[in-house]
DNA sequence: AGTTGTTTTTAGATTGATCTAAAACTAGCC
DNA sequence: GGCTAGTTTTAGATCAATCTAAAAACAACT
């Protein structure tokens, strides 16, 4: 290929300009190219602006490919998660990919879709392709002993959002458990006495947290109503779920709910029923999604932040590609309670209905 | 590394075994290996079988670097898109991905915030990972130029959604023209003679699309009402325009929006003025988003199908790898007007209000 | 047995960077 | 000028695969 290397023919094959070529024209060494390429402290001043004039003038470009087969590192990361289409990842994805942009590095996509097969697919994928690590939001199901493998593969591997390995483990996340605690407080010092909690999968770190903090408010609070369904956690579950609450007696007087897109589904449901949320039932959902603000009435939300998951995900990902046997770290963000109107802090129509639900049932 | 090739040792560095040793272990060279793995017809049934145990024997990983290193295949591909948060993207990727799945591929994922600079600095990482391909929702104020050049890098490039290029070029996406046709045509049908239309960034192919099938639509119907209203295209632009035209005289009794965001938005405005969407002010979206069915009221929305562009759009990238010098290829799915409660087709009290209405302005 | 024609297999070069260890320069000093 | 110490530069091996062209194995014919 070099052979024809006429001098002024940079069109079709621009492609493979090489480090020799490089070393050819600024009349040194291939050695003192890579050199400078890395930034080497080593090459004097003059060299390294000549042969930087090359590689400007040749236009060349670095082969990754070529650098990673021969060092060890390959500036990729991969990165799990398991609903792409559920505007929360999304966030969570775009702090992931600013964080890693800001550093060089670039990342794999996979949405496993919740299924521990698929993921397991990719993630030999990415062995294949020498990650540098992982990111994973695992898919439900997972071995917990897969952190290990992972780590035994040589990739570093932070779990995002659920954690299902033994203690010691990179983890970033929401702390879901204060979160609750806040959504409850807040609505026990509103005066609701009767507060279920709607949604969530099944035995993930994610959900037992939230649950953790709805029975321990319950508990420390003394009330004695607890209604805890289990579900996925779309807009449908929530439409189903407070219509089947509804229908028992006595009825809840608020709800909280395991994401948005439930609360967002008990909202409506409420309103099928012709109940209004916020006056005949307080909803709270979780994430603080954009569209939580512009809902009808808004959303109560317990914000996660998603975004900034993402990007102490990737720089604690990066942190231990640099470091891999340094202790490991998890970064819990506190959640804020984002008040709003479906909780019906702001209306003072809602003493009145409360009272009216409470003397149903109660002492 | 392989000096200290004790038999039973495969905790650590487990990651490098190669085609040299599973060469050894079956007693053939390695470039019979080699074939093995990429299932050559040249090799014979024993010697495959041979060769395969070996493989599962060690436990062997490819090393997919290192075979892009001498072959020109790196089976990765880049995915651009402008929002990654909105959850019409994220049907998208999650249809790319499954598609690419399928064929062994994988995809970095960026996300350029509509910045060309982004996305520009994208494009070149990638190229130096040498991606055999790019798809790409080109962030706005792209330069037509790109298309050529990344071809030039010797990248098979598709475009998603929108379009900046000069016409031969691969592209994947929606007639969006014949969509708000059909949309307008339906409220046509329905009586409606003053409708306007919601949104649109500045001069995408995407928008235009849409715009030329409202202006087209007027046109062919004879409807002298025209408002066309440009702006981002989030939930807070359909507030905002909303109430905008409701406060001119004439009002518009339907709006067809640009996306269902903006219509979500648009029915919350008609809720804050005290109308009732698709009984006051009719609204069709575009996209279908699945929030759309769980709406209050329900919306009619013209559906695009983000998960089959998304499926469409890398296979079509799969074969032009396959076959650079093809001829280029345009997919454009159809859209399917799916008719809810927000374009009031369902209430009986729709006509009276649109009476009422065309009698407050015209002959 | 020798020739021909397939079918299998292989040695060795190649891809484009990095690494190691040594060589080639400097400058400073006796 | 010779010697040391420090700074720059480089040759050559290496990473793990693929490719090319030729060799080896085998069968089927005279």
């Amino acid at each position: 290929m070099r052979q024809n290397a006429s001098p002024r023919q940079d069109q079709r094959d621009t492609a493979s300009v090489t480090l020799q070529d490089i070393a050819a024209h600024a009349g040194v060494s291939r050695s003192t190219v890579s050199l400078v390429l890395r930034e080497s402290p080593l090459v004097a001043e003059r060299t390294r602006l000549k042969v930087q004039r090359s590689i400007k003038a040749l236009s060349y470009v670095y082969n990754r490919g070529a650098a990673a087969l021969r060092g060890n590192r390959t500036s990729t990361l991969g990165v799990v998660v398991y609903d792409i289409a559920n505007p929360f990842f999304g966030a969570m994805v775009a702090g992931i990919d600013a964080a890693l942009n800001r550093e060089g590095y670039v990342s794999f996509l996979a949405n496993s879709e919740d299924s521990p097969a698929r993921q397991q697919r990719f993630l030999e994928r990415m062995r294949e392709h020498s990650v540098d690590g992982i990111l994973l939001c695992p898919a439900e199901g997972t071995d917990p002993g897969l952190i290990d493998t992972l780590n035994n593969w040589g990739m570093a591997c932070v779990q995002v959002l659920r954690h299902v390995a033994e203690p010691p483990f990179d983890y970033a996340g929401a702390n879901f458990y204060q979160g609750v605690c806040q959504a409850m407080d807040h609505l026990v010092r509103l005066g609701h006495h009767r507060i279920a909690f709607l949604g969530g999968h099944s035995e993930h770190s994610a959900t037992c947290e939230r649950w953790q903090g709805y029975r321990e408010s319950l508990e420390h609070h003394q009330l004695p109503y607890q209604r805890l369904l289990r579900s996925t956690v779309t807009r449908r579950d929530g439409v189903e779920m407070i219509m089947q609450l509804m229908a028992e007696s006595p009825t809840p007087t608020a709800v909280i709910c395991h994401n948005d897109m439930v609360a967002f589904g008990a909202m409506l449901g409420l309103k099928r029923l012709g109940l209004v949320p916020g006056v005949d039932c307080a909803v709270i959902g979780t994430d603080d999604v954009e569209e939580a603000s512009l809902s009808d009435p808004s959303l109560t939300s317990i914000a996660t932040h998603p975004y900034a998951i993402g990007e102490e995900a990737a720089r604690l990902a990066l942190r231990r590609i640099a470091n891999p046997e340094g202790a490991r770290e998890q970064v819990v963000l506190a959640p804020r309670l984002q008040i709003r109107d479906s909780c019906g802090a702001a209306r003072p129509t809602l003493d009145a209905t409360l009272a009216n639900h409470a003397a149903g049932t109660h002492a």
